[in-house]
DNA sequence: AATGTTGTGGTAAGCGCTTTCTAGCTGTCC
DNA sequence: GGACAGCTAGAAAGCGCTTACCACAACATT
């Protein structure tokens, strides 16, 4: 392995003169800086990014914590997000959180990342918690955590929620069915909290028997959707649109038509929504920017050691009318 | 920052005493051991990687480069990658190759990971070269490299290709498109080459007009199908899931029926593909196995330093029918 | 002419681990 | 009872960088 050491000897230079010129630094004469470029040229040498690490205590790394990532909606978040972490000079470590603290913490906390992107948590995870008290910075993206407080790039589920509630309103439905999100998560909570209040506000009742909860996934949807139809709501709103596809595809197996026998709204608007095979009315927002806001956040938390306020950003939900929403009775 | 040193402090020993009593080394006593594990539970302390990096010129992490990360097709891929590698005690770097050798390379090659996993090479990346130049460990994953051999997991994509055919043919079609894969892809090239080669056998000709080309995504899909409908051909193959299913929506928009109109053949049988809304008919193979073992090959690759063969493990490919095929003319 | 100043680059130390080498202590064996 | 093996753990070195500090020359300043 070739070190800045061989470079040193070829150029005929001290081995720190190479660390200096290479990195541009001020104190080395254009002359020597080009002697040095070109021994580096020669050798093909790449600088260890570990002894830099070492040293410098940064490693330019960022863990992203995930739990499902065959889940389609996760891409639209992770792609985004390591575009703009790479744009900073951050690389992008995916870990996955269904291990639970435990092992995942360890490998978050033994400084082999400058900081954490949770894209993940639960209202109840630790970790947060345990980033804060190391001093890891962190940003939440797309959920919250539980008590803990700091930087999150975030949509406004609550609001997102009620324009649902409120456009079934108009629409006439009163007999309405939810199939929410997880309950241990930010994001399930507040949709269906802002849900529930516009439609209480439209003086609907949404019975818990007309409810189903589950992990914002295709099977939530695809099995939810046949218990709730024994009710005979005229419409359903999904936590996600992964979870209203699945109930999509539910429905296309029951021979329940979409939007005549009933309507189904989704929230997130992940491009899938759009294709002409489901063309999902759903709650849009700018899923990249909110990725990309979550990697600036994070960033210049890490870059700036003044401990500033946490920062909330809070992106404009807006409802996309599609077409699988329709006035009840046919 | 707790280090070992702190460790040592508290238990009153040295320090690297915490180092060995921490990782089982045979030679503390049981005693001292258990002392150090107290130390270092009431400090919490998590031992620095980079530390341990540099140390022992290892790192346990892996790259991993792919180009579209927001593609639905490589969730199904990294998923279980991540998974496999983790269970072998590696974590995952992710990497997007759109950025070409230059920049890419060098964040590969500064030694921060220990091995690559290539999901996404080009007939004509340099990469793979620039990697056994250098001696870091690599390993195709679903697609293989141009000239470089080296360890490979990747499905039989030419036999695919002609159970395609050979379907089509027995179902009676002669007027036959193609939707493939980029052709500087081993994936795009053998599935066309083995589709070619299916449908010759059963003298069926396939015209460089009914061919097109592009990245595996929607858009490739969606836009070459239009297109080609010029020539009314009654089924139209495409390279993989992704595609078909951009072309599946085209279908819907053109008011083209599948597959009364149209038969429609895709690749990868990615979950998506079973969905009612699809019931797409594709050549399925068990994708987790196919990334699980690329994980392991590149494993053992690293972890065996004895230069062995370059092991190419190949999977079979069949034929899964479901909806959207069928014979041509009403 | 003595003192600063500036520009340049070398020396040494240190980041937090692992590993080799060595030393002390038992207990054992002839 | 002295030499030797077997344990256990410390001292020291080293992994490849960065950085504080210092040395030295060349030049400007008073």
């Amino acid at each position: 392995m070739i070190t800045s050491r061989d470079v040193a000897r070829l150029a005929g230079v001290s081995q720190p003169t190479v660390s200096r010129a290479l990195r541009g630094d001020q104190r080395v004469s254009e002359d020597t800086r080009e002697k040095v470029r070109r021994a580096a040229e020669a050798l093909s040498y790449v600088p260890s990014e570990t002894g830099r690490s070492l040293s410098t205590r940064t490693t330019n790394r960022i863990g992203v914590v995930v739990t499902d990532l065959t889940n389609p909606f996760y891409p639209h978040l992770i792609g985004p997000l390591h575009d703009e972490l790479e744009r900073h000079g951050y690389r992008m470590m995916l870990f996955t959180e269904r291990d639970e603290t435990a092992v995942t913490s360890q490998r978050l906390l033994d400084r082999s990342i400058d900081g954490v992107v949770l894209a993940t948590a639960t209202v109840s995870s630790r970790l947060p918690e345990e980033l804060q008290r190391r001093e890891l910075p962190f940003v939440f993206l797309n959920r919250e955590g539980g008590g803990q407080s700091g930087d999150a790039a975030v949509v406004d589920n609550e609001l997102g929620g009620r324009l649902v509630a409120q456009e079934l309103a108009r629409l006439g439905h009163r007999d309405i069915a939810c199939i929410g999100g997880p309950s241990e998560t930010t994001t399930g909570r507040d949709r269906e909290m802002g849900f529930r209040l516009g439609l209480s506000e439209a003086g609907i009742a949404l019975p818990e028997t007309s409810v189903r909860r589950g992990p914002f996934d295709f099977d939530t949807g695809y099995r939810a959707l046949e218990e709730l139809l024994e009710a005979r709501p005229t419409a359903v709103f999904c936590g996600n649109d992964v979870i209203a596809i699945g109930a999509f595809n539910a429905a296309r197996r029951l021979g329940v038509r979409i939007p005549e026998d009933l309507t189904l709204i989704g929230f997130d608007d992940i491009p899938m929504a759009s294709w002409e095979t489901f063309d999902l009315t759903t709650v849009h927002y700018d899923l990249a920017a909110l990725a990309q806001t979550s990697a600036r956040l994070l960033v210049e938390r890490i870059e700036s050691d003044g401990r500033a306020e946490a920062r909330r950003t809070l992106f404009e939900p807006s409802l996309v009318l599609r077409s699988t929403h329709a006035s009840p009775g046919r």
